[in-house]
RNA sequence: GGGCGAUUAACUCAGCGGUAGAGUGCUACCUUCACACGGUAGAAGUCACAGGUUCAAAUCCUGUAUCGCCCA
């Protein structure tokens, strides 16, 4: 055994995880070799942010592309899964400035300078907080390559995206209205908003109308922007006010004059039909106000303060404050006419979840549309490939419906937006490095932009930016395009679409072949896992607890393509009992078959029936295993090993090993071994340490299992025969138990059984598998007859084409025996009926394929004749 | 309003045209020399509802209801 002690009785992760964790990363088993002659197979990890802590998400999203991983490894590629981390701009702020907070500063007191150093200091000493955890979910990355979002290489990756697409007119500047988040201190892009449904009001307005005694009346959720209107608006065709078109109203509180424009986007249902124009603080209202010349006034800044053009009264109130005071004002002087209920979406951060303000000010937009036609392209004639396919639909929709994206974040973490500005003339320069002098006027002040580009803008580079892009590496010249890309689906339109877009742009390919897109973990009631509802389960307690490999099985089995997973505890404390029911097995092997190696197993053939059969179903689990993975099928894929460990190693193959393993020269512990060093292999990929540490511990082991060779289908041990053999032995048996326990015998009592065949049975059958019935079905004494005694007791029933008697010692309760053989009857009867119909119909004996009436001819069959047998049983029938 | 998905055993979910399945839980018996993180045998479902297609529907089609998510 290796010189190694025996296992011990119960498996305990934490040592094993512990050694085979170092062991891979020491010896660098998952580095790849890009000059390697295999065939590649590569992937880039979702980089975690920088400041994350693994949460069960991450857990699923690396376990099962992680999975894959190590399956391609085994198969032979060349595997590449490079990790990293990404900067995370407005997590990293949040972080740091209220860290600031607490000392009484802000990042304005601080400056840009010792800000970004102290976010660095940050990162060294917490950013490898994530990483770590992945090397405890076994997460096999190839370290050497390991990136982060803004280091050296991808930062000038990133600048030199930037160029390009300016200079190309894919980048633009532009005074534009975008969402600004108060709290966060910056704008975000459309996607970065959440709308969510609120109760609130409908305040109706009255303006006067100039020079007259007439007012019109508006609707509005937003009261305190009327400080800024600068128009009403009605539609040209509503004839309540066609006589309004081309007067002025008065701006209450204001006293500003402001026309009154038409226009077709005024919706006639909405409110009153007429409505105020703020073009500063309204997406419509901004287009309207384009559209009709109307002047822009900024009364809330980008913190939701009310300005100096809101007037001295509101200027510095926050802007629900303002709203107040502008009511109460307004209901003062008699222009508030009327207060509704009413239901309407507003936009959150989705980050800190406070209310977007819409922001007018200068900032920079990549034009998307030519970038997603060609993202659209790349799907619609299949190079991408989504897993599950229902969300190329989402895809599209989003895509095709896409708006300009802005990428300026007014924060200071990040990638600083290369464009430098000249003091003197104010002309835009964007390069590379800094130019020394203004290209227009010969200045020689010029300012880098302040603002930093989204974090997603930076992440969309990352498959080919993390090999090396824009250098021509030879990684890159390998490993691009990569071949999976695992991801949650609420990332698709941040990231996966963006790096479709940027891989097409400037690999001119795409950056993946497939989109794997994984469920949302959820808990035992459907609720999404969040610390406010406090039913968050913690991936490393789980760890800790139950075991990595435990958990990533879990995982495993509960990935069903496309659907959320309900996790539990139970659940995994289940996977934990697999892994020592695994451990247990193993233990078996090793100290029944002490000293046959792997390659000596390999090659042993097979002698008795039981082998035959094991090897036979192994053989099968292999190639429904490559299918099942070949499919991203995780938990059919986890299902079938799981089956075929328990059901059919260790419930049958085991038990029915042991009468044979005394056998002299017997081939069944190499059997065993080889049984056991496949299922190893197979399930290595889900259950990494366990298996790996069982697999050192065969003689002949590798150095490790992790690159050892994943099991190919072998038909020559197919054996259709034993294993139709074996159907019935196992159904004499279990026939033999379910007889012993529903007449309450105790299981340590041996039993006398007699069989006696019926027309078409197979005696050599019950030769062959004398043994594997006297043992399995715990009996002491096995006889074939030609008749069935008649006496009582004699306790019976049917398996096949045998009639199955027990010999009871002591007496039996005959009305026990009786209720479990009318039960029987009862299923029979009721089987047996409904086959018969559906043989008697015309229709189905012409239309069904032949094989499927073939096969319910011969169901029917063998119910009849158990139905005969069992009324005999009852005393219902004379003895055939 | 548009889209996607769900509705199957007590719970969580597979199955997606041809004999209703799994895990957990439940019942009974068993500390048998790999394992009580175990063994053996069981109980448990008009597959949301209504129509239709088909020899045959949990499975395909149409509609209804309820729930969830995404977009506007």
């Amino acid at each position: 055994m290796n010189g190694r002690p025996p296992l011990e009785k119960a498996y305990d992760p934490k040592p094993v995880e512990e050694r085979w964790g170092a062991f891979w990363l020491e010896k660098g088993i998952f580095n790849a070799d890009a000059s390697s002659p295999k065939p590649k197979f590569s992937m880039v990890l979702p980089p975690p942010n920088v400041t994350g802590h693994l949460h069960m998400g991450h857990a699923l999203c690396f376990t099962l592309p992680d999975i894959i991983v190590r399956w391609r490894r085994m198969k032979g590629d060349n595997v590449l899964w490079l990790p990293g981390t990404d900067h995370a701009s407005i997590a990293v702020h949040n972080v740091i400035e209220q860290a600031l907070a607490r000392e009484g500063l802000s990042r304005e007191k601080l400056g840009r300078e010792e800000f970004l150093q102290r976010a660095w200091e940050w990162k060294r000493k917490y950013g490898g907080i994530i990483t770590s955890q992945l090397k405890r979910l076994g997460a096999s990355l190839d370290w050497s390559r390991e990136r982060f979002t803004m280091d050296e290489g991808f930062s000038l990756a990133v600048r030199k995206v930037f160029v390009d697409l300016y200079n190309e007119g894919l980048i633009y500047r532009d005074y534009y209205l975008v969402n600004r988040c108060p709290q966060c201190g910056t704008v975000l892009s459309d996607i970065e908003i959440e709308h969510r449904e609120h109760d609130s009001k409908l305040y109706h307005l009255r303006y006067p109308l100039e020079g007259s005694g007439e007012s019109v009346v508006v609707a509005t959720t937003r009261p305190e922007t009327m400080l800024g209107d600068t128009a009403v608006a009605v539609h040209p065709d509503d004839p309540r006010y066609a006589a309004l078109r081309g007067r002025r109203a008065v701006l209450p509180l204001v006293g500003r004059l402001i026309p009154v424009v038409a226009d077709e986007r005024v919706e006639r249902e909405f409110g009153t039909g007429a409505v105020k124009v703020t073009p500063a603080h309204d997406p419509v209202d901004f287009d309207l106000g384009r559209k009709h010349g109307l002047e822009q006034v900024i009364v809330i800044d980008g913190s939701g303060r009310m300005t100096e053009a809101a007037g001295a009264e509101f200027r510095g109130l926050d802007r629900f404050e303002a709203r107040e005071k502008v009511l109460a004002r307004l209901k003062e002087q008699g222009f508030l006419v009327k207060v509704e209920d009413y239901v309407h979406s507003i936009g959150h951060c989705y980050r800190c979840k406070t209310v977007i303000e819409p922001h007018l000010s200068w900032q920079w937009f990549v034009r998307i549309e030519p970038l997603a036609r060609e993202a659209v392209r790349a799907v619609e004639d299949g190079r991408i490939e989504f897993v599950p396919s229902n969300w190329v639909k989402t895809y599209f929709e989003w895509m095709r419906n896409i708006h300009d994206w802005c990428i300026s974040r007014q924060l200071w973490w990040g990638h600083r937006i290369p464009a430098w500005h000249c003091r003197d003339c104010g002309e835009i320069h964007v390069a590379m490095d800094a130019p020394s002098q203004c290209g227009r006027c010969g200045g020689r002040t010029l300012e880098q932009d302040g603002d930093v580009l989204d974090t997603w803008f930076s992440s969309a580079l990352w498959p080919f930016g993390t090999l090396g892009w824009p250098e021509d590496t030879a990684d890159l010249r390998t490993f691009y395009p990569t071949d999976l890309m695992s991801t949650g689906f609420d990332i698709i339109f941040f990231w996966v679409a963006r790096m479709i877009m940027m891989g097409l742009k400037f690999m001119g390919r795409i950056p993946f072949r497939t989109v794997f897109i994984n469920g949302l973990v959820r808990d035992m009631k459907r609720r999404k896992m969040s610390k406010s509802e406090g039913n968050v389960i913690d991936p490393l307690e789980m760890i800790d607890k139950y075991g990595t490999d435990a958990l990533r099985f879990t995982l495993a089995a509960l990935a069903v393509p496309g659907m959320d997973l309900s996790l539990s505890e139970e659940r995994m404390e289940g996977y934990r009992a697999f892994a020592n029911k695994i451990w247990n097995a193993a233990r078996f092997v090793l100290m029944n078959a002490a000293g046959v190696s792997i390659e000596k197993a390999a090659a042993a053939a097979p002698s008795t029936l039981a082998d035959r059969w094991i090897l036979s179903r192994l053989d099968r689990v292999v190639g429904d295993l490559d299918e099942a993975l070949g499919g991203y099928r995780f938990y059919e894929a986890a299902d079938r090993i799981y089956h075929f460990l328990w059901d059919e190693f260790c419930d049958w193959a085991i038990e029915l090993a042991k009468p044979d393993l005394k056998a002299e020269g017997s081939a069944t512990p190499a059997v065993l071994v080889r049984t056991l060093d496949r299922i190893l292999r197979l399930l290595h990929p889900f259950m990494p340490f366990i298996t790996e540490e069982i697999w050192s511990r065969l003689p002949g082991a590798g150095e490790t299992l992790a690159r050892a060779e994943f099991p190919a289908p072998r038909p020559e041990t197919r054996d259709e025969e034993a294993e139709a053999e074996m159907r019935a032995i196992q159904d004499i048996v279990v026939r033999v138990r379910s007889i012993r326990t529903e007449n309450r015998i105790p299981p340590g009592e041996k039993l006398a059984l007699v069989m006696k065949p019926l027309p078409g049975a197979d005696r050599s059958l019950v030769e062959k598998g004398r043994e594997y019935i006297l043992s399995l079905a715990g009996l002491s004494g096995l006889e074939i007859r030609e008749e069935a005694a008649a006496e009582g007791r004699w306790l019976r029933g049917v398996s096949g084409f045998w009639e199955l008697a027990v010999l009871r010692e002591e007496s039996v309760d005959p009305l026990q025996d009786q209720a479990r053989l009318e039960k029987e009857l009862g299923r029979i009867e009721l089987e047996s009926s409904k086959l018969a119909a559906r043989l008697e119909n015309k229709d189905f004996l012409e239309r069904a394929p032949r094989a499927v009436v073939e096969e319910a001819r011969a169901r029917l069959l063998e119910l009849e004749r158990k139905k005969v047998k069992t009324r005999e049983h009852l005393g219902r029938e004379k003895p055939s």
